[in-house]
DNA sequence: TATTTAATTTTAACAATGTTAAGATAGATG
DNA sequence: CATCTATCTTAACATTGTTAAAATTAAATA
């Protein structure tokens, strides 16, 4: 199953720190883009070693910081987490557009872009999930990732049920989600190993059981 | 939304510790049945305070030990929240097969007991999945446990479906289960609340979105 | 340009945590 | 009674998140 591997996400890195002397990275007092080095650094840790393993020292060890550094550009580290995860939900969203336009049904192409980003990016997504989310004061650069992302399935939604009522767009969107999302995490967790002995192609089993929703 | 209130599992407590002397309970050096009483602790502090505020130190000092007696019942902190999400699953169970046995259509009951159980118990469910059941070696208890309570699952499919083949039972029941998993953990998140404005009832949420399932 | 100001970053320290090692206690066994 | 073993405690260690104060650099101002 070589699409459970993670994969690094590509996070863009502004080039402001460039190192102008030189080819060895002088260590410049002054960072230039130190916010976005953080949450690089974070979301590198991530899918290389899991959640257990990233702690905010480390993440400014590995940004050649001092471990008080990032207390300049994050609250705390649940406010860094939280950037770590908006940048999540982009990738998510980008995740589901490029699999809806490769595949000839849109919709399905939606949710088999969540769940293969869900298993091309494990940590991350579990981050995305969970507390981080429903906490006392989302971030706003975060509510607005997620509603966002939301927003690739809803649209597909109503555009395929032109004529369906407010109602049961709601619970078509939300059925189709809560499928598409149980059966990433299920999957990101190995309990449907026992149903799906041998069987190693994720898209397939993606088309498989969405194809049993009646939406 | 009362629903959300976090409820005590009522974690079964050994008796085996009832203090002997007196009615205040003087602290015997043995405690009697420290590994339940542990168990039982961390639970509380799951339902009343969440993941987050659950250190084991925390756990010893509820338990009225010292902070390492857990170490002579546990390997680790990891182990011991390994139990107490064997005790999730027992529970999680039994609302499954109480909710079943209520409503006319059992299966239906099944997936509403499943999504009830998380809005009950959010943190412990939360911490019924991920890293704890795809850790490198899931404990025995675990995954006897993960395993029983899928089966009652497993079982109303099989029953409501006699003459299906094996691979459709295989991806009916993954898609049922995937429905009602992403529901439980959509709703838990709070990231349903968009589509379900002002509706409080989780069992017809449950049922409205289940509906939907062609099984 | 020279000097002040504000933005970054560092060093040092704190309390809390997970974990381990060594010693103390109590109940069981000979 | 003596010994053994399971159970618990005290003490210590490295690591973590976080804060306060000082140091350094870049930007703004004169």
């Amino acid at each position: 199953m070589t699409l459970y591997l993670p994969v690094s996400l590509g996070v863009k890195r502004s080039m402001k720190s460039t190192v102008k002397k030189g080819d060895n990275p002088k260590k410049n007092y002054h960072h230039g883009d130190l916010r976005g080095a953080l949450v690089a650094a974070a979301s590198d840790i991530l899918a290389e070693d899991g959640m257990e393993k990233l702690s905010l020292r480390g993440v400014a060890r590995r940004a050649g910081v001092s471990q008080a550094a990032p207390y300049h550009h994050f609250e705390n580290k649940h406010a860094l987490l939280s950037a770590v995860a908006a940048a999540g939900f982009v990738a998510l969203r980008a995740s589901m557009k490029k699999h809806a336009a490769e595949s000839e049904d849109q919709f399905q192409g939606v949710g088999v872009g969540y769940v293969m980003f869900a298993m091309e990016n494990p940590a991350l997504f579990r981050l995305m999930q969970g507390p981080y989310f429903s906490c006392d004061e989302p971030s706003p650069e975060l509510l607005a990732a997620g509603e966002a992302s939301r927003g690739v399935l809803l649209d597909n939604i109503a555009a395929a049920y032109p004529d369906a009522s407010e109602r049961e767009l709601r619970v078509k969107a939300a059925a189709s989600w809560s499928i598409v999302h149980g059966l990433a995490t299920l999957l990101l967790d190995g309990r449907l190993q026992p149903m799906f002995e041998g069987e190693d192609d994720v898209q397939a089993i993606a088309k498989a059981v969405t194809d049993l929703l009646a939406v």
